[in-house]
RNA sequence: GUGGCUAUAGCUCAGUUGGUUAGAGCGCCUGACUGUGGCUCAGGAGGUCGAGGGUUCAAGUCCCUUUAGCCACCCCA
């Protein structure tokens, strides 16, 4: 069994029934993203590279060894890693600001991050987000938190917990750099090497480090709300302040700094435990400063991203992604009795499908027995069946695949018309098992 | 880039201390009086046991290499 060609590796190939989900997805999320007033938007796939390298930050991970390039001459273009600099820069480009300054976008669509995949983690892979563009206002903040747990509440999902914390802005972070080296100077050599290196880099990803040993050795360093701004601490708390308002339960963790250059201020993320490797269901925050950065107006945004390959995990552990992930049904199947009927089926189907019903006919040439199966397993609720006798009196078989019954109706008649009758009028009877 | 685990029919997996034509369940196909599904029964198709090499009289089973998948680290949705 030695497969010439598979999908490159982090790839998926999603098959109807997996799309079904997919589509589920799409519209329970698009349906509340537009009720919250964000509109869809929809920046290329790939940009020039060096969007990233700025945007993203060039020491990162993301930027240092997962982005997919792609040269030719002297142009370098990548396929998106995220969505957020794809939409700062439009927003730029479009001179937006002029026209609206305040504008909420989401999108939806897939992502690129050169990695080893492992649970929930693919190369190409799907995320819902969005980016409220031209305000300031923490109540914003708090739509958009909101917003994203919003999302996983309409997709069933229970039991997540949201953390939030406050990069501040530059000054903030700058003082306090210093403040956490000086904590961890003097006990550098305890931390695990990974974070000794970190110490160097981003001394602010010390705090998430996984290890356990350098967590207990971080107990009692200094957090950043303590050294920053008045305003900075006034802004968090009315962060705060609107999401209780917005009946949100969260919590305040210092250790939420999230690894993109771009956040400040309010970041923060929806975990699921118990997914593995990766159970940040969404991540997010401010990013106040990205759109001068980009040579753009100096104006505040802030967004989040919602990862769908662990949501999908996350649905399938909680048992609802089967209910979703059924190939649809179709309505009408037409049996051909003979050969000389194939042909009239295929007509007949056409003209039904053009009258909006969803049909399908036998193209294997397979026996009525067999056909009949085939619109069984289809979940066939009305099964045509014709055959030489119908033909020669014009007329054809219908067959209710619920109850079993059977009754002729004239091919010269309005046919669609009354198939449709029989579906509304629930006289083919309600789909056995599932309700809505 | 680093580490661990796995690799047998379309799918999920069994395959005893290496020993005759490699199994099950599900799925698929066919049939059970002439043109009728779901249930039942009967039958059938489908695997060079991931690939390459080695040990042996004999390997799905042991050893080596390789590839792929999964999982973890890094990083992140």
């Amino acid at each position: 069994m030695q497969l010439k060609y598979s999908a490159p590796r982090g790839t998926e190939d999603f098959l109807p029934a997996r799309v079904q989900l997919l589509n589920w997805i799409h519209a329970a999320c698009r349906q509340e993203l537009e009720r919250h007033g964000y509109l869809e938007i929809r920046p290329p796939l790939f940009e020039d590279t060096s969007l990233f390298r700025r945007a993203i930050g060039d020491v990162t991970d993301v930027v240092e060894k997962e982005m997919f390039t792609c040269e030719r001459g002297d142009t370098s273009v990548t396929f998106r890693p995220e969505a957020t600099a794809g939409v700062a820069r439009a927003y730029i480009e479009n001179k937006l600001d002029k026209v609206r300054p305040f504008q909420k976008f989401y999108y939806i669509g897939p992502m690129f991050r050169f990695e080893r995949p492992q649970a929930a983690r693919q190369r190409q892979f799907e995320q819902v987000g969005v980016e409220a563009i031209g305000s300031h206002d923490p109540r914003l903040d708090a739509e958009v938190l909101h917003l994203a747990a919003r999302l996983l509440d309409c997709l069933g999902i229970v039991g997540y917990r949201i953390l939030i914390n406050t990069l501040g802005d530059k000054d903030d972070r700058a003082q306090y750099r210093t403040a956490l080296g000086a904590f961890v100077r003097p006990r550098l050599a305890s931390f695990c090497a990974e974070c000794q290196a970190r110490f160097e880099r981003n001394i602010f990803r010390l705090l998430d480090c996984k290890n356990r040993d350098c967590q207990r050795q971080l107990e009692g360093a200094p957090s950043l709300v303590d050294s920053a701004s008045a305003a900075t601490r006034q802004h968090f708390t009315e962060v705060q302040n609107a999401l209780g308002a917005l009946g949100r339960s969260f919590e305040v963790d210092p250790r939420i700094v999230r690894g993109l250059d771009y956040y400040t201020h309010t970041v923060f993320e929806l975990r699921l435990p118990g997914l593995g490797a990766r159970d940040t269901l969404v991540g997010g925050g401010r990013y106040d400063d990205l759109l001068e950065e980009l040579g753009g107006p100096q104006v505040p945004a802030i967004g989040f991203s919602l990862g769908v390959t662990g949501t999908l995990l996350a649905l399938e552990k909680a048992g609802i992604a089967e209910k979703h992930s059924r190939e649809p049904a179709c309505t009408v199947f037409i049996v051909a009795i003979d050969d000389q009927e194939r042909l009239a089926a295929l007509v007949l189907a056409n003209e039904l499908r053009q009258n909006g019903l969803v049909v399908d006919l036998d193209f294997e040439n397979k026996s009525p027995k067999a056909q009949l199966r085939s619109a069984g397993k289809r979940d066939a609720r009305i099964v045509l069946v014709l055959g030489e006798s119908e033909r020669s009196r014009g007329v054809i078989q219908v067959k209710n695949m619920d109850d079993g019954s059977q009754h002729e109706l004239p091919m010269d008649g309005d046919l669609a018309f009354e198939l449709q009758r029989m579906l509304e009028g629930g006289n083919a009877g309600q789909r056995s098992g599932e309700n809505g």
